[in-house]
DNA sequence: TAGTCGGTAA
DNA sequence: ATACCTACCGACTA
């Protein structure tokens, strides 16, 4: 396209003019095998990662679609580097096959004999192979099977799996007959899931992950192994499958800090996996406390990093890994891509949100300035109090109140990330607040009057990051959020897009002290967002005022 | 045996 | 680079 949206250059960057008229369809596209990593206001910059040529490569994409995307899109003619390095890249993807031979021990196969040789002479890797038997195979170590995925991947040769899983003790799980069904979305991230038997399937918050759970279990019908963040989120889990399937509550179990039940389908917290008393993981033998047949990580982009040796040894079973973003702030992308399995599925945001599951949103940067003392305090300001300066600027306090104005009728959370700046918010605005130090059943009474519309406007700290589902919400004013976590960001933006019943767009504000490191920050958070097509539009906190 | 509290890890 | 929140465990109380 001579005039198109994207300029593809030889450093394996594309940029993506964000006012032409076909950048939505382009960005589609490019978002199957790029990840976005700028997203300043007219032009993105999405780079061609491996790792990305590899995830799209297993959900099906082969070179050639990729290459007819950059071709179709492109202003200038594509960089004859950058398509032999993609055609390069995807080629090796699956020239290597892990694989059971006829008496079922674990091999490494390849019809290259180049590349098998050289891997097989790797000194990671040699240690791994303990047998020869044919020119194009190797007998890997029975333990190896992850470890192996992990260091082929880290030369640049990541294998295929198909050396199959246990089917697991076979337990009896339906999707309740009540009238509901799996969305489409649903069924088909269950069904390419099924296929392929381990992998990631990434949607957004408010999108049903859980019913994606659920149809996996109805597929596979085995002991299932949950592994949830936190103790509500496997209560959440418990209700919702209760709700959604066949199963009773005698067959659910939880084991976590609370309580120790093994059951057919047991949900546990990361975190019981990674205790450890004198020295030693103290549950392990949780994993081996049934014979589990699926394993399902929810979160997954969250996983503890222990979790990853854990699941190096949990190859034979089958795995599904739950997230609303492949991201990483550790960037162990790899990992997960070796060990829990490649992306099976991922549907963009607005592709929902345009099916009418979830709701639309409006994201909103206000820049407010800081008054000239304030800026000067700044200015003068050692490194590490820089931030926690800009971001808790006494000037944002008016601004929210501007906000808050602007949407009478509707339920407001102001969200912030230092208990100090709460305290004030609370005070200036005359609304309830929650923190970490608010105990629980206080929390719970006051989520509840949200809920039922006797508060409208409250307060919270980190807590709201976890654990909390407030659909009613449908304004979130972000104070002050940490040192650029991109899943925060989506995080707290998807608590307002359940869908509403009177259907009307959520707004989310960023405040952002203006020309300070608050703004840095910030475009690092916001990057995720844009890549799944949110916009976010730039306000002056003086328009605010105006209007 | 259940509930609470403080320390620790991540 | 932070500050904050959570989960787990062991000790204590009754």
């Amino acid at each position: 396209m001579a005039d198109g949206p994207l300029i593809v250059q030889s450093d394996r960057t594309v940029l993506l003019e964000v006012a032409h008229p076909e950048a939505e369809s382009a960005r589609h596209e490019l978002a199957i095998f790029a990840e976005l990593e700028r997203a300043p206001e007219h032009i993105h910059t999405y780079r061609i990662t491996r790792l990305g040529l590899w995830n799209a490569r297993a959900a099906g994409h082969g070179a050639d679609d990729m290459l007819g995307t950059l071709d179709r899109w492109s202003r200038f003619p594509v960089p004859p580097s950058v398509s032999l390095d993609i055609r390069e890249t995807v080629g090796r993807y699956g020239r290597l096959v892990i694989e059971r031979d006829d008496e079922g021990t674990l091999v490494l196969r390849s019809s290259d004999s180049a590349v098998l040789t050289e891997v097989s002479r790797n000194k990671r890797i040699q240690p791994l192979l303990i047998g020869h038997p044919a020119p194009d195979t190797y007998v890997v170590d029975a333990w190896a099977r992850g470890q192996i995925k992990q260091e082929l991947l880290k030369i640049g040769w990541p294998a295929e799996d198909h050396a199959g899983y246990t089917p697991g003790t076979p337990h009896p799980i339906d999707l309740a007959e009540n009238g509901w069904h799996l969305r489409p979305y649903q069924q088909q991230a269950v069904e390419t899931f099924a296929d392929g038997g381990s992998g990631v399937v990434v949607l957004p918050c408010g999108a049903g992950k859980t019913l994606v759970g659920a149809g996996a279990m109805a597929e596979t019908k085995t002991t299932t192994l949950i592994l949830v963040t936190n103790t509500v989120s496997a209560r959440q889990w418990r209700d919702e499958l209760l709700r959604r399937t066949s199963l009773t509550p005698e067959e659910i179990g939880e084991y976590s800090g609370q309580a120790k039940e093994v059951k057919p389908v047991t949900i546990a917290t990361y975190q019981i996996l990674t205790a450890k008393r004198k020295g030693q993981y103290a549950h392990l033998a949780l994993l081996d406390a049934l014979d589990w047949g699926l394993i399902v990580y929810d979160e997954v982009h969250l996983l503890p990093a222990p979790v990853f040796k854990l699941t190096a040894d949990l190859q034979a079973r089958r795995r599904l890994g739950l997230t609303a973003t492949l991201v990483r702030e550790d960037g162990r992308e790899g990992d997960v891509f070796s060990l829990i399995g490649p992306k099976r599925f991922d549907a963009p945001w607005k592709e929902i949100e345009a099916q009418g599951f979830i709701s639309p949103a409006a994201c909103y940067e206000v820049r407010v300035d800081l008054p000239a003392d304030e800026r000067l305090e700044y200015a003068a300001a050692a490194d590490e109090e820089r931030y926690r300066l800009a971001a808790t600027a006494p000037a944002k306090i008016d601004v929210v109140r501007q906000l808050v104005s602007r949407h009478p009728g509707e339920r407001i959370l102001v969200i912030g990330q230092y208990l100090d700046q709460i305290d004030e918010l609370a005070d200036a605005l005359g609304a309830p607040k929650i923190t970490g130090a608010t105990p629980v059943d206080e929390r719970e009474e006051l989520y509840g009057a949200f809920r039922e519309g006797e508060i409208s406007l409250l307060v919270v700290s980190k807590v709201a990051n976890f654990s909390v589902d407030l659909p009613e919400a449908s304004v979130a004013i972000q104070v002050s959020g940490s040192f650029g976590s991109r899943q925060e960001e989506a995080q707290r933006l998807g608590r307002l897009l359940r869908p509403k019943e009177s259907g009307r767009t959520a707004s989310f504000y960023t405040l952002i002290a203006r020309d300070t490191v608050d703004q840095d920050f910030a475009q690092n958070r916001q990057r995720f967002l844009a890549e799944q097509g949110y916009s976010y539009t730039i306000l002056d906190a003086e328009e605010v005022a105006a209007a």
